[in-house]
Formats: C-alpha cells, structure tokens, sequence
DNA sequence: GCATATATTGCTGTATACAATTCTGAATAT
DNA sequence: ATATTCAGAATTGTATACAGCAATATATGC
C-alpha cells in the first residue's frame, strides 16, 4: 500500500511487500502468533526490519499486536468483512460521486480501453489470480478519477486485507455464473457503472456500483466459510 | 489510533502517541527530515522503539518514508486537506447510512444526552482544544452506531491527520459565529443530523451530515492558510 | 488425583554496535 | 563566478546481545 517497485531492495519494504501478501493468502494462520524468530530466519532478514515491516502491517490493519505477546495475523470474521465491503461500498460510491465532475471524457475513455481490453479475456482466462488482479485494477482507474489521493489509498488498503476472500468468492462467481456471461448478451456490471459515469449520470452510477459491492458482500460470508474450510483442508 | 490506553507504558507505545500528537500539532514542521538520535534522546527511548513507531505512523499517513532518507512529517496542502474532508463525508454518510437501521433508540438518545451535556459549554469553554474533543467525541459516537468498527477505524484515523486543521478551524468558526450560537434560536448542525437519524430519516440526516462537513471544508482550505502562518510565526 | 506454587524455557522488548549510505562543505578546475 | 570532486561527518539500515516477561512444564502439598 506504501511502496510500490523498490530496486533499491531496502530490507524493510522486501520483508513488508512478502508479509502482506503472506498475510492476505491466509500463509499466516488466523489468531495464531507469530514467531519473530523464526520468521526473520525464513525471510532472510533480522528481526529489527521485521519488526518495523510488522508494525506497519498493525498499523494497516492486517494483523494485530497484544503487548508483550507479539503480532497476530488478524482473523476474518463475516462481521469483519461485512465492515469492511461496506467501506468499500463508501469509499468507492464517494468517488464515483466526485469523479462525474472531474473525470475528463479522455480519462475516462482510456478506463473503457482497459475495459474493452480485458473483459474478454474473463471467460478464457484460467487463473483466478489474474481475473482478481484484472477486477481490482479496475477499480482502483475508477476510485483514480476522483482524483483523490487518500480515497486510492484506503481502497487499496481494503482490497489487500479482502483479497483473499474475493479470491475465493471470483472462483465461485465462475463455477456458477460463467453460462450467463456470453458478451453482448448483458452488459456486465463494471461496464454499466462506467457508462453512467460516461453519461454524468450521478444517480445512475453509484446506485450501480451499489449494488454491484452489495451483491459481492453477500456472497462474501459465504465466500469466508469457504476460505475457512480451504485453510485448514488444504486442496489436494 | 491503534492504541488507547497503556497502562503497561510499553517503550513503542509511548512514544507512538507522544510523537502522533507531535506530528498532529506539527510540532514537527512539515517536510522536515526527522533525526531518529535526536528524537529519541528528546523522547527518552532508543532507536529502535522509536523506529517501530515511526512506521506505524508512516502506515497511518501521519509521515512519509524515503530509503535511505529517513522519516519526514508530511506536509498538508489545501489538496491534500480537501482529500481528507471528502474521504471523511464518504465515511460518516456511509456510517449514519447503516445507523438508521442498525441504531437502537436508546443508543441514539445516548448520544442525544452527550449532546445536551456538552453543547451548553460551546460558549462557555475558552480552550479550542476543549471544544474539538467534544467535536470530535460526537463524531466519533455517532460512526459508532454504525457498528462497523472499520469505519470507526478510519475516522478515528483522518481525525488524528486533520485535527491541527480543524483546531485552527474551529477557533476561526468561535471568532465569527459566537453571536449567532445562542440557544434555542437555531438547531446546531449536530442536532439536525441527530433529529433526522432519530426520525430514522435517512435521506435527510444523510443531506445534513453532507452540508455539514462541506462547510467545514470550504472553511479548510482557509484554514489551512492560516496554519502554516501560524507555524512560521509563533503566536506572541 | 487435583490444585497451587515454582522452575524452566522460549520469546519479546530494548539498547547498542557497526556497516552502509547520504549529506556537507571546502578545495580545485573550468 | 560556477560547477565538480572528494574527503569527513553525520545519519540511516541492520545485526546482535541481553534483560525481562509470559507460557508451559514440573514439582509439591493436600
């Protein structure tokens, strides 16, 4: 969410990029604590490092920390991620709201060209890590016209600590609803936001994006239940 | 924002709030470099501790972080001020939203009482810290009966970044407005959005709330103006 | 056999040391 | 006068050491 590409490769920022994605694939057990120790000799760095690198993550959200404990990965309750879709629901409409007046025609043409670009590749795409990078990419050029900084940096903090449920939750989308998708047949649900947004049309847009996370957010209970039952029956 | 009360005076702990409070009231100037020996001399901790703390801050936005530079306070351009109101009336809106179903009458009437304690004394108290707690105490009570303990997260968190901002800013407000404030006259802004959300009127306690920030933010920019002449040229 | 007290072990919390990097400023060349 | 280079100083980045706390295992009394 901080540092993006690090040539300089500092300690800090290559332990922190490789914890976050630990903790958002589940490889770091819900509630269960972790040993500094051992973690530090896995990755290859002292503790020092790590614990600035963990202290980060505490401070975004991804784990907790119970003094003179140690950090946890933070556990994903259906509450937990029910809060957090809803600030989605809030970051992402207020955007929509400000960027009617402030996106430019071009700017948002160029969305549409990333749209155009890799929608069809939905149905042929097999990995479902792509097809989530793709979704969230997506959303983030979107919250990007708003031209608001701090608006992309808490979507993108959002959708590091809900990635691994949206994983789940994209690979159950697929497995039920891939017949319906045939192009052309109904617009699909990124497409009709980024229409209404093309067309100034306020009410339109964020009453469609919405519904667009509202319906995501109730698959997502069942879509944590899911993640659960993979953590701990690990798919042979 | 992440911690509240440290009985235990854990060393990062410690200085985490002490230097939020610093980077809150640009005790550290913006855009300076910070020096970690310096600093933690002053704050009586060593580098370590204190480091830990600096990357929680870095995380929360409080300052930024260049390799191999150091730590810095980050400054508060009028844009970036205007980022953090908008990201606040996505929050708050989003939070009053689910409060009108979520919200017992009897938490509601809670806060209506914090109301009727406090409000009185908005003439009466002189100190402008006093009088933003209490703003911000309602606030916060008011996202909290959302339920969503996200959303509480992330204001809390704008709060703490804004809050020399809204200092400056409410005693501007004390300066202009104090004659028209007399009771009974006028509901205060507070006490609409109450009212409609008591009414469960989700339309209007959402348009009050919406004003209602916007004509802080107008007022921010200003505001933020005045601050850094206030940082530059110590009150005599 | 159970509960309480106590030792042991492992881990966290912090300080400190040292290596690596960046900054400063003066001396030199253009 | 301006730009450049190159030590020296200052500051950051990381490793390591050790003290102190927490959890667990062991022993003791009942």
């Amino acid at each position: 969410m901080t540092s993006a590409g690090n040539k300089t490769g500092s300690s800090v920022d290559r332990v922190y990029d490789r914890l976050k994605r630990m903790a958002a694939d589940f490889e770091l057990k819900p509630d269960e604590r972790i040993n500094e120790s051992a973690l530090s000799s896995l990755l290859g760095a002292s503790r020092t490092p790590l614990r600035e690198a963990l202290n980060r993550l505490v401070a975004e959200g991804f784990l907790t920390f119970k003094n003179g404990r140690g950090f946890f990965c933070r556990s994903l309750s259906p509450g937990r991620i029910l809060d957090l879709y809803e600030a989605r629901q809030a970051i992402e409409c207020e955007a929509l709201q400000r960027s009617v007046s402030r996106a430019s025609d071009a700017e948002i043409q160029a969305v549409m060209a990333f749209l155009d670009e890799t929608e069809p590749s939905y149905n042929t795409i097999d990995v479902a890590m792509s097809l989530l990078e793709m979704d969230e990419a997506f959303h983030m050029k979107l919250v990007a016209l708003s031209k608001n900084a701090e608006l992309v940096r808490l979507l993108s903090n959002i959708n590091g600590r809900i990635r691994y449920v949206r994983l789940v939750d994209l690979k159950m989308l697929r497995g039920k609803t891939l017949p319906s998708r045939n192009k052309g047949a109904k617009l699909s649900a990124h497409r009709v936001i980024l229409n209404a947004l093309a067309a100034r049309d306020e009410v339109a847009a964020v009453t469609a994006m919405r519904e667009h996370i509202e319906r995501r957010r109730e698959e997502a209970t069942e879509a944590v239940r899911i993640a659960y039952s993979q953590l701990y029956v690990p798919a042979d």
